[in-house]
Formats: structure tokens, sequence, C-alpha cells
RNA sequence: GGGUGGUUAGCUCAGUUGGUUAGAGCGCCGUGUUUACACCGCGGAUGUCGGGGGUUCGAGCCCCUCACCACCCACCA
């Protein structure tokens, strides 16, 4: 483990004192401390001079628990782009903050609570539990906010928003009011989820399946209408036979030769002794399957719901709120009564029930039949199909269709958000992912909005039920229209209540609904709520009001999580306007709006981005984000998701303590391929009990190496000034530059533009590998070698370079890893760091003048030749010490005149001297050899002939092949005629270039054979 | 059942429009402590690119098919 971890700060080193290695631990949070200071916490300002804008709003994590490794790779991915973007110069926003998470958060409180104190949430009542729940948030909400600190997370801290807060509420509010009052929210009786432990619906997403090892039974339901030849029974296999007494008819395929003519007839179900129609329909039956004929329980089954719709059926609900059977469970059967009411409904009902049929002997088969049973993600228990009073937005496409904020029409507000990915206004990457978001909303399914939970947005709707002393029901049967007028004159007389109280028509809506005597009454701000609160008293003592005001209730439901959600892009900016033209919020929206990039995970791309299009493009008229990034999903080592119920979870600051922040993102960013699922092993810290991963060593080495790379640098430089881009140019162009120099600066050029390419397209993986690649290998292995002799010296170019290539290599760097590069920027010998930080400084550019193929090449073959020697040496046993003889045979007079111009390069490196280089060179005696292509090296005095024959027979068995496959490519045709001329060309030089390597190798067998 | 992605070195993964002899990191083998770094240097070995078929002058890459793995969607009375 980590020697090196420190609690107090070490003092401030110099340049030529920093310590051997990379400690995290000792800078991180001193410069952070120092970013929040310099960008006033990283406040992005709508009135910023710059030309371009760049913003992302966080995918606000849930306040349920701590972040893990899945938040972390994408925190690293949004403040890669910020921080490069930010570097580039353009107005950068990211906006934080956090979700409430409705049911999840809730959930958790009340166990949490349960297992601490055996009280539930109707023994706390709802002020306390939101209370408590508030708790929790203010104690999680700050763990996560420190959590991405720690990471380094350059979000404007000072905005940090919570999905529940005031600005976010009024989003909501409004959003809701407009929806409300362009007939886009209904309620309804629906089938939804039922959790019959929590008591409330929940959504799809939160229902896991798992495999239960049921009953299939096949009852016989008599014929209550029985003809000549007809059979007695129907037999119905139902794996829920306690849903029976809901059934209100039982279908077959209307094709089926067995049962079409029973259509139209009837049934009775048993226990029940209720008599039920036989129908046909073709989308539930499959004849193939079990008897082929189906129970049908709209109230209880989403199939048989659906069925219900289409074939105009009753709705018999059995179900209680709390999962027991209700009155509607009984019912009289041969002379019999059967009574399952306050029977828990898929345990003891069902028991009960099969007993009975059992009993009278109405059970045809009973086989074991494994099915899968949704269960509630939040409470662990199985979910019910329950009916129930749901409110919904309108997904499908309406008449006359809907105007958006723009005042564009679209025919429904599913169809708008498939629209912006279609024409392409928002694109998503992996372009794969389109497919599933636009298929997932063209099922144009309503939307279900209410939760029966406590921890959420309220549902700003009243509902005023109304009666009148002169108005009965039967009067009101014989003369509807009389109603609907008297609701209308109702509904004059809150709405002028509600203009003498200060209440504008702005900030209500009202709907009557005839069928239930009520009036629905939707507000628009928690003044209306005040008044409305009131009104029942008010209207109670007042002797002029008309209507009697039987009672006056906001609904008790919260909205779906997702509502606030979807309008996260907009409420955090400050939508709707306040009306103030020079609010300063406004003008973020205005700057920021729509943001350039959502980076998020892929499992809520319709649950939350579909959203969020749809809500923008209604409410604000624009889509929210030009660019949808899916992130990878981290694994375990097994492939398992990352679960708290496995174990298996890392936290990020856990990584961030062994092995700093800068680790934990180069080492995701490294991960961050399209391939979508990485796989990390995960293992048990033995000393600390934490889980961690040695795939952090990765990060954790190249963080050290350039901080070592970076040591060594500033210890040896003279110079005070950083050379300018133009200094480096003409520094190039000399004549007599040193060509490493022209080679790192190449490769450095390259890297730039590489590095650049791949995070405009979200490669961030290709984009740590780029500066892995440069910075260990090229400037490390190669060229901080190769310039060491002049270093030694004091040479003022190369230091020019050194600081030139260190200054650009840490910008470049500080997206991925801003702590390190940072740490380093500040010892820059110019004073530069010290007086702007690197977290505003511009992000380095590449320039054409210093690209150098040729150096390239060049540098390539050195590094061949420097290894063949190096081989040699190795594979002799030949100490380092020594210095060896080398012959340099080339193919052509041009390749040695370019060895040669590297000779400063390879002698040293190899601790050797080129006697001779030339393509006429000849073989010392006894030498050893090497081959590189183009190229024979021989080192003289330390042959191991056998060993050398061996070594060059295989050589020349490899290029036979390669001539013969060659030469027959060539030889063909077709390959010459359609290939590209290029490939063509390519392989005859190739293949000039293998025979004469061939020849070569041929002449030095025959002397190393002749000689044993 | 529908869809998407994957199967490449012992492990984890790259491989950018099909084009010369398929790459990296880790691990492994050998070696070295020369004042940037042992969280290091130097050198090396390692692959029938899941199986089969096809298209093409040419396939890890395109098409078909089979097998296995993962995820998403819909779910069976």
């Amino acid at each position: 483990m980590n020697q090196h971890n420190t609690t107090s700060h070490p003092k401030p080193e110099s340049a030529r004192e920093l310590s051997a290695q990379y400690n995290p631990q000792a800078v991180e949070q001193d410069i952070f401390a120092q970013w929040i200071k310099a960008t006033n916490g990283f406040h992005a300002s709508a009135k910023s001079p710059a030309k371009n804008s760049f913003s992302v709003v966080i995918p606000p994590p849930n306040v349920t628990g701590a972040l893990h490794l899945g938040h972390a790779i994408n925190g690293t991915i949004q403040d890669i782009l910020v921080r490069y973007h930010r570097m580039c110069g353009d107005a950068t926003l990211w906006m934080p903050g956090l979700d409430h998470a409705g049911i999840a958060t809730q959930a958790v409180v009340e166990r949490t609570i349960f297992e601490k104190e055996k009280l539930n949430r109707h023994d706390l009542g709802r002020d306390e539990l939101v209370r408590r729940i508030w708790e929790w948030k203010e104690k999680f909400g700050d763990r996560i906010l420190e959590q991405l600190k720690r990471m380094g997370s350059s979000c404007d801290w000072p905005r940090t928003r919570f999905t529940l807060d005031d600005v976010c509420a009024r989003a909501v509010r409004e959003a809701f009011f407009k929806l409300f009052h362009d007939g886009l929210i209904f309620r309804g009786l629906r089938l939804v989820n039922w959790d019959t432990h929590l008591q409330t619906a929940v959504a799809d997403d939160e229902i896991y399946y798992e495999t239960i090892k049921g009953q299939m039974t096949s009852i016989r339901y008599p014929i209550a209408d029985r003809r000549d030849g007809d059979p007695e029974f129907l037999v119905v296999a139902t794996t829920r036979p306690e849903t029976m007494l809901g059934d209100t008819a039982v279908a077959v395929h209307p094709e089926d030769p067995r049962y079409k003519h029973l259509i139209g007839r009837e049934v009775e179900i048993p226990l029940a002794g209720r008599n039920i129609p036989i129908i046909g329909d073709g989308l539930l039956v499959d004849p193939a399957f079990g008897t082929g004929v189906v129970k049908v329980t709209p109230a209880h089954d989403p199939n048989d719901y659906a069925t219900g719709q289409r074939h105009n059926l009753r709705q018999i609900n059995l179900l209680t709120a709390d999962g027991k059977v209700n009155d509607a469970g009984a019912g009289t059967f041969g002379g019999r009564r059967y009574d399952y009411t306050g029977l828990k409904f898929a345990t003891e009902a069902r028991r009960a029930i099969l007993e009975d049929l059992e009993k009278l002997g109405l059970i045809a088969e009973a086989k074991p039949h494994e099915h899968e049973v949704g269960h509630s993600d939040r409470s662990k228990t199985p979910i019910e199909p329950y009916l129930s009073e749901q409110w919904f937005v309108k997904m499908s496409d309406v008449d006359g269709g809907i105007t958006l904020a723009n005042g564009h029409n679209v025919s429904g507000l599913a169809q708008a958000a498939i629209d912006a990915v279609e024409n392409g206004g928002v694109k998503i990457t992996p372009d794969r992912y389109s497919r599933g978001y636009v298929e997932w909303l063209s099922k144009k399914r309503d939307w279900c909005i209410s939760r029966q939970l406590w921890w959420g947005h309220r549902i700003p709707v009243w509902t005023l039920c109304v009666s009148w002393n002169d108005l009965t029901i039967e009067r009101i049967k014989s003369d509807e229209s009389q109603l609907s007028g008297r609701l209308r004159e109702s509904a004059g007389a809150i709405r002028t209540y509600l203009n003498q109280h200060g209440i504008s028509d702005a900030d209500f809506n009202i709907q009557d609904s005839v069928a239930k005597m009520q009036l629905v009454l939707c507000t628009r701000t928690p003044a209306a709520d005040a008044r409305l609160a009131e009104l029942k008293t008010v209207l109670e003592r007042s002797e002029t009001s008309v209507p009697r005001i039987e009672s006056v209730m906001q609904d008790p439901d919260v909205l779906d999580t997702w509502f606030s959600s979807a309008l996260w892009p907009l409420s955090t900016m400050g939508w709707p306007a306040s009306g103030t033209s020079d609010a300063p919020e406004d003008q973020i929206l205005s700057r920021f709006y729509p943001t350039s990039v959502l980076s998020t995970a892929r499992e809520i791309l319709t649950l939350w981005v579909a959203r969020m299009v749809m809500f923008g493009l209604y409410c604000h008229g624009d889509i929210p984000f030009r660019q949808v990034y899916i992130h990878a999903v981290i694994q375990d080592g097994q492939g398992r998701p990352m679960k708290k119920s496995l174990g298996n979870g890392v936290d990020p600051v856990d990584i961030i303590e062994s092995h700093g922040a800068d680790a934990l993102r180069y080492t995701l960013a490294s991960m961050a391929t399209e391939t979508q699922d990485i796989r990390l092993p995960v293992v048990k810290d033995k000393v600390s009990g934490k889980n961690t991963s040695p795939r952090f060593d990765a990060g954790r080495n190249f963080a050290n190496k350039l901080w070592n790379a970076s040591r060594f640098i500033l210890s040896h430089l003279d110079i005070s000034t950083a050379p300018s881009d133009s200094d480096i140019q003409s520094l190039v162009a000399s004549p007599s530059a040193d060509i490493a120099d022209r080679w790192i600066l190449s490769r450095l050029n390259s890297t730039i533009t590489r590095a650049t390419g791949c995070i405009n397209q979200f490669r961030f993986a290709e984009v740590a590998a780029a500066f892995y690649q440069f910075v260990w290998n090229d400037l490390c292995d190669w060229y901080l070698e190769i310039a060491k002799p002049r270093i030694n010296r004091k040479d003022t170019v190369v230091q020019q370079v050194l600081l030139y290539v260190l200054r650009a290599t840490l910008a470049l760097l500080h997206p991925v890893m801003p702590y390190v590069t940072e740490a380093i920027w500040g010892k820059l010998p110019d004073g530069s760091g010290t007086v702007k930080m690197l977290v505003v400084s511009p992000f380095p550019t590449a320039h054409a003048a210093l690209d150098n193929p040729q150096a390239e090449k060049d540098i390539d073959l050195a590094q061949q030749i420097t290894r063949a020697i190096r081989d040699l040496r190795n594979s002799h046993n030949v100490d380092l010490k020594r210095k060896l003889d080398v012959v340099i045979q080339t193919e052509s007079a041009d390749t040695a005149a370019n060895i040669l111009a590297c000779r400063a390069i390879i002698e040293p490196l190899s601790n050797a001297g080129i006697l001779t280089c030339d393509p006429k060179a000849i073989p010392p005696a006894d030498s050893a050899s090497a081959l590189v292509p183009g190229v024979q090296i021989f080192v003289a005095g330390i042959v191991d002939k056998q060993a050398e024959a061996k070594k060059i027979s295989v050589r020349q068995q490899e290029l036979t092949r390669l001539i013969a496959a060659g030469k027959a490519k060539l030889a063909n045709e077709n390959f010459v005629s359609k290939a590209p001329h290029a490939v063509v060309e390519g392989l005859r030089q190739q293949l000039a270039s293998q025979e004469a390597e061939l020849q070569a190798v041929e002449i030095s067998l025959i002397q190393y054979s002749a000689a044993t």
C-alpha cells in the first residue's frame, strides 16, 4: 500500500525538491480549493464574451445512496468534455444537482425506520415521514456532492440544484398546468402495477421478474345455456385461479373449429355463480396453447384489460389496496355460498378457491408450472395488476395536434420526441440506440404520472365535491343538463372567489365532471393552493353560497420522479422565466439552452432522455440537448452489474484514497469504449476491507510516470521563459535543427490532433491510449533518453523543446488528469503556473509547421535498429558496459544516410559504435546479426554460429514464404487490375525489399553454415 | 418471442470506410539497480481472430448459418 499517506500537507516544494513519487493525497484537496477560488466555483456566466457556449446538465444522482463506479465513469466523461471546452475558451456550464428519486428514496427511508424503530409510515404520518426523508437527503446528498468534488468535477457548484427545490417546483407546476390546460393530462382508471406492501403504483422499470414454481390449473366452467351436442364444460387453464371471481368473459380463437360455434353463448363461473359470455378474440388467444380457452379478468391482468377494452367488458376489481380480497370476492354456486373476502389474494384466497374447486370436482388438471412473476424492486413483494384511478399524460396523437412552445404543430407529444431524433436535431451516440428510442416512443403509451407516495411533488389538482339541496341524485339522472349548468355556475362562483383573493385566472383552471358531481381544479401557484385550502370553511360560513361544498381536497398523490427529471435542463436554468427581463437566470437559459451534450446510461434513454426531449419542445420550443452520449456499463469481473446486494460495488472515493483521483479518471476513461460492457475485476483489499480493483494501478502508474518525467525536466531547466509557438516553429525550421527535436514536436502535434478528434467523437479510450503512447513511449522511453546527453551539457535548445513540450503535454492531459497536471503546472520555472492556473489556460492547438513525417519515419528506423542491437547484446549475454562494434548493411544508400543521421541516437542508446553503414558494407568475420526490414546489422565478436544459422534460416524461410505469396498475388491479373494502385505499388516495393533481404540473408547463411 | 451488442494472446480489451507479416495494458520469461521514475529500465515469448459456409483479386472487418455470453423490449392463459 501507499507508504506516503500523510494527513498533513508537506511544506511547499520547489521544482527541484519534488518527491520521487506522485502523492495525490498531498495535493488534491488543496488544488480543488484553489480551482474553486480561481473560478468562483466553476461558475458559468451568461455574460461571458466567449463566442461559443458549451453546456452539460448532470444526470442528477438519486439521493438513495452513495455514488458507485457507474456514476464515476459518467462524471469523468462529462468533466473531460467540460474541462476541454473551458480550456478552448468556450463559455462553459456544467449544471450539477440531485434527484429526489421518489419511490426509491421513500422506500429506503421507510425500511430503515422500520428496521430501527419498528414504525411504518402510517405511524409517523405524512409530515413526519417527509421530514425524515429530508434528513436522509441532506446526509446522502452531501455525501454525493462530496464524492463528485473529490473526483475533481468542475461543476458550476453555486448553482447546485435538487429536483424538489423551489426552482424546480416552479417548473413542475408550470409544466403540469400547461399540460392540464391543453387537455394533455387526464385522470383514468387503469391497470397499474400495484405494490401491496408499500400500497403504491410502481413503474414498469421498477419491477423485476422472478421465476416461481407455480401450478397451472385447468378448471371446468359449466356451459350455462347448454344445447344438444355441446360439451358440458369449457376447460380453462390458469396460474391465477383466485382471479376467477373477477372473470367477465372467456375467450376462444374466432377461427378455432372446436369452439367457434360457441361464441356468443355463456358459461357460468364456478363459485361466483355468475354467467359470462364466450367471446372470440384472435389477439388474446393462441389456439395451440393449453386448451385454447382463456379466462378474461380485465381488472387483474394487462392482456385481459386490453381484451376488455376491445370487447367492452365489465371490470370487476377483487382487490383491496393492501392485497386482500374485497367484498366482490363472493358468490353463490350450486346453491352454496362462497365468500373469500378478507383473505390474502394470491395466497390464502388461491388456496381456498382451489380447495373448493377440488371438492366440486371442477379441476380437470393440475400440473407444476414455472413462470415469471413480477416483483416490486422496492419492497421485494409480488406485484398485483390493480385497477386504480391515476393521472396520465397523453402521449398519443390528438385531434388537431398540439402546439409546441415554438408555435409548431405536431400530432402528439411522443411524435414530437420521435421527430427530434429522426430529423437529426438530437443525435444519439452510439447511433444504434436511436432505434430503441424511436421504437419505444412509437408505442405512444400514455404516461402514468401519479404515485401513491408522500415524497415528491404533490399533484396540484384539487377536487371539489358539490351538492345542492334541491338537486337530488334522482333529479340529476333525469336531467343531466341541469347539473351541468349548476356545475358551471359553481365554477363561476369559485373563480370569482379566487379572483377576489388575488388569484388571477392565469393561475388556475377549472374543469367539471358531471358524472361525479365534481369540480376539478388545477392550480399553478402555492398561493392558489393556500386559497383553496381555506375555501371550504369560507364557503360554509357564507350565506350566499349557492352550491354547497361537500369537500375540498388536494390530490394526495405525488408526481412520478421522471416528471421533474424530464424538466431538469429547463428547471435548472430558470424556466419558466420570471417575467423580469433582466433576471440573471433567464439569461442562463438563453445562453446555455439547448445544452451541448447529455452523457447518460442506456437504461434511462427512454424513461428520462425521451421525456426531456418531449418536455423541452413542448414547454420551451426547443430540444434540450444536441447530442446524447450513452456511456459504457461497468460490471464486475464476472460480468455482473455492480449492485449493493451483490456486494461488488466500488466506492470512487476508496479508489481516490488508494490511487488518486487522476488514476480513477484515467483508468475509467481508458475503459470507455463503445463495446458498452466493461468488466472490472473487483477484489477486497485485505488491509482496509474495501472493494478495489487492480486495474486502477494503470492510472496510478501513469500519473506517476508523468510526475517523474516532469520532475526530471524541471530539475534540468536553466531557462525561465517558455518559447512561444512561433519560436518553436522557427527552431524546427532551422537547417541545423536536431532530428529528435523535430520528431518529438511532430509526435506532440499528431497527439494533439488525434486527442482533439477523439474527444469530439466521444472516443475516450483512444484519447487515453494516445496520451499513454505519447508520454510513456515517445517522451519518456525515447526522447528523454535521446536528449540526456544534450541535457547534461546544458544545451539551451533542448531545454526550450523540453519546456515547450512539457507545457503542451500538461495542458493536453489536463481534462483527463486535472490534479497531477495542475500540480506540475504550478512548478513551471517561468512562473506562469502560479500566475494562471492550468484549469483556465488554453488547450494546445496543433500547428501544421510541426508535422514531420520524415522525422517520424527516420526515428522509427533508428528505434528498430537500437532495439535490434540491444536484443543481440541481451541474447548473447554481453555486459552492458562493453561497447559493441556494429556494421550495418542497407539495401539503399538513402537508408544508410538516414541511419547515419540518427547515429547520435542509436549509438548511446545501444552503447555501440557504428563502424560502417553502407549498402556494400562487409560483415565482420565473427559477427552476430540481426534483421530489420531493409537493414542487416552485424555485431562483431559475439557470434554463436549455430544460433545465427538457425535464426537466419528461420528468417530465410519466412521471407521465402512471403515472397512466394507476394509473387502469386502480383501474378494474379485480377489483383493487379482491381486493387488500388497504391496497394499494388506498395506490394511491389515490399517484394523488392524482401528479395534484397533474402539475397543478403542467404549470403550470411552460407557464411555461418560454412564456418561450422 | 422481438431487438442490440459481444466471442481476437493466460486476463481485460483495441483494431477508424476490406489492403502489405493482427495490436495495447496487465500477467509471464530473461535481465538490469546508470542520480526522473522498481508505481522503473531493457529485451523476449505468446493468437487456426467462436464453428461452418459464402461474396471478393484480397475478410478479424461484408453476407448467410450455427453455438455460447450479456443487455434492452415484450411476455404467454
